[in-house]
DNA sequence: ACAACGCCCTGAGGGC
DNA sequence: TGCCCTCAGGGCGTTG
């Protein structure tokens, strides 16, 4: 399941090839690979008969924020890819393809240099691509210096922005906003409107390792406890991306075919009946919110 | 306005 | 063997 770790560990793998390449065909496999493509953009894409404005266009960059990527290019839009819950984006070489494709290919771009093309993959059909226009970014500054794609200008800065104090929402501002929702905690952090990049297994390794109950108020936190929750999830999302991401159930892998291995320092997260690496005590399973939480009974008390 | 629910989707795994 | 049910969950449109 891609969250912030392991859409960075995608960015990164992209980052390393794409610059520079100009698109020489897309190709969509599958209605629900495209989406939102509306106003200026309609059909841009899955343009039949029509002219794709991403052919011809030259990458620039791999953006990210939270679980969201997106390219710039030389022309003024952006192409966002969203993961979902089992998209992966791969670079396969030409040799590669003609070895073995993936039944769940549901996009591909071809590229005028290189030996590569860029394979979109997704077997549950919850990730995407759309092509869409820029608008300045809240959280940095006016257009055009500070852009983002127009999809994402309500994703709050994530977890890695806010230590790096790369955009102006400070640490004090997010532990306020935190602190005057009467919701659970872990709906909190799953908001991706407050911040962003957690999903469902990074929240629980955060809480626990900050040992509290997912479904407390977050109004009843303390400051200081706060911000000893966000420091921990920085820190889980940072030994993750240090591992390449987290591989639960193989669905989650880089841009070369290969799986993370964060899943083997997991504490919590799928570990029910399993003891706490702190206390001991066995791990319990919740369904709340329509998931599970995992935490520890003991370290982690509601009350 | 804020919050919560339901839906989208496929494949794995369990029960019978 | 096969069928049906449950589960996995991010984001957004709808509802309360």
């Amino acid at each position: 399941m891609p969250e912030l770790p392991e859409v960075e560990t995608v960015r990164r793998g992209l980052a390393l090839w794409l610059p520079g390449k100009e698109i020489s065909a897309i190709e969509i496999l599958h209605p629900r690979a495209v989406r939102r493509n509306d106003g200026p953009f309609l059909d841009s894409i899955n343009m039949r008969g029509k002219k794709n404005p991403l052919v011809g266009s030259r990458i620039l960059n791999i953006s990210r924020r939270g679980k969201f990527l997106w390219f710039t290019f030389d022309r003024p839009f952006s192409l966002v890819i969203h993961l979902g819950m089992s998209g992966q984006v791969l670079l396969p070489t030409h040799d590669e393809v003609n070895q073995r494709t993936s039944p769940h290919l549901r996009a591909r771009m071809n590229f005028v240099e290189g030996e590569r093309e860029l394979h979109f993959v997704d077997q549950r059909t919850f990730g995407y691509l759309s092509v869409e226009e820029f608008v300045s970014d809240p959280h940095k500054g006016s257009f055009p210096d500070s852009a983002i794609p127009k999809s994402i200008e309500h994703i709050a800065p994530d977890l890695i922005e806010l230590f790096s104090g790369s955009t102006s929402m400070a640490m004090d501002a997010v532990k306020k906003r935190i602190r005057v929702s009467d919701r659970a905690i872990k709906r909190v952090l799953l908001d991706q409107e407050v911040i962003s990049g957690i999903g469902n297994i990074y929240a629980d390794e955060g809480l626990w390792a900050a040992q509290i109950h997912p479904e407390r108020s977050a109004s009843s936190l303390t400051s200081q406890k706060v911000e000893r929750l966000l420091i921990c999830l920085r820190d889980v999302m940072e030994s993750a991306l240090a591992a390449g991401g987290t591989s639960f159930d193989d669905l989650y892998i880089n841009v070369n075919g290969e799986s993370g291995y964060f899943d083997v320092q997991l504490s919590a997260y799928g570990r029910e009946d399993q003891p706490c690496p702190r206390c001991g005590t066995l791990i319990q399973r919740l369904r709340f919110m329509n998931r599970s939480s995992h935490l520890c009974p003991k370290c982690q008390k509601k009350g």
